[in-house]
DNA sequence: ACCTGAACACCGTTCAAGT
DNA sequence: ACCTGAACACCGTTCAAGT
């Protein structure tokens, strides 16, 4: 009996909002568009006025999930404290941890399928969240915490290493303790590795 | 006017081989049963009797894929140096140059959804892999390349690198010789890291 | 044992038509 | 502008029945 709550301006949002419960909940190959109308109360044709396709959808949500993990690591770096260790140990925990909590939105941001319409405002995304380890990097080499060389070039292991724990979030659901303690040994190689 | 070259026998293999070949050429959600099955010319619910769902044919997939990336990476090692830096340099070439050339196949191989009855022997077959490179770490260990401690911690950081330049072939499609350059440059820190 | 062929309950996408 | 409702061409899976 419900009278449409919808018929005008929340449905992209809406769709979006359940599209990432479902995400998150299920796994990115349940994630089904006519599901999503439904629980919106909406007809199978609705959501292409939003998205023209399914991966449409799925590259907003992407995009969100870029957003969200920038701001996720400036916040660990604004509480963090100042020196190199501390600003590469904050970023890795929160890089991490927004891994396991958000192992679905990560693996689907970092998917390959690239609707070239999109992918613009991805590459500006994936270039922000790039744009903070070169900070990382060179305020290491600043305060001379790390050796000097070419700092496009000198992230690149760290973000290998971020990769890593992500996919392993991702893939074996090992305990977190465990993951915890094989992270710490990893940023106490790679600062040795950084060291001048 | 075929008939049936199947009917006996090669279903399974057959299915597996053009599975592969798709997966490759066109990625793993390109994948379909039916498609197989027509491709083999054999009807819809033929497939069922050698993999019982999509899903166990795609765990026989990854099981393939990690018997595949052991034997590359044993194959490596057994023509490389014998320093611990020769060696590690040649596990991550091969290990890079396999997942740019099988790049869906590795991201299936690592993928979540376990069957759980299939888990067992696809635990077994990262098992093995995780042994290539404990024995990579130990035998750097004893030639005094590697500093002490517990392998099965030291190892860690060598396959977050690892996984971390998987994903860099997967996702973006950075250029070659880039990629290379970043993975010696990687390579070279974590050889300072894990130094006496 | 291995496969057929039809059925079932789903998909994503399209598009006239409605409001 | 936004949505409906029906259609189209697909899916994976199931299961009697055939050989």
């Amino acid at each position: 009996m419900k009278t449409g709550p919808y018929h005008h301006g929340e449905l992209r949002a809406a769709l979006l909002e359940r599209a990432e419960e479902t995400l998150r909940r299920k796994g990115p190959d349940a994630l089904s568009l006519r599901e999503l109308a439904r629980e919106a109360g909406v007809s199978p044709g609705a959501p292409r006025h939003h998205f023209k396709t399914k991966q449409a959808l799925l590259d907003a949500l992407a995009l969100d999930g870029f957003n969200r993990i920038v701001a996720t690591l400036n916040g660990a770096l604004a509480g963090a404290g100042d020196t190199f260790a501390d600003r590469l140990t904050a970023t890795a925990y929160a890089y991490v941890r927004f891994a396991r909590d958000h192992t679905a939105l990560l693996e689907l941001a970092y998917s390959s399928k690239h609707d070239p319409a999109a992918t613009e405002e991805l590459v500006a995304a994936t270039q922000r969240l790039s744009d903070v380890l070169t900070d990382l990097v060179r305020h290491g080499q600043r305060s001379g915490e790390v050796r000097e060389g070419p700092v496009e070039r000198m992230k690149v292991p760290i973000i290998a290493m971020l990769q890593g724990f992500a996919a392993f979030a991702a893939s074996r659901a090992i305990d977190a303790e465990q993951v915890q303690q094989e992270l710490d040994d990893t940023i106490a190689i790679l600062l040795r590795g950084y060291a001048p």
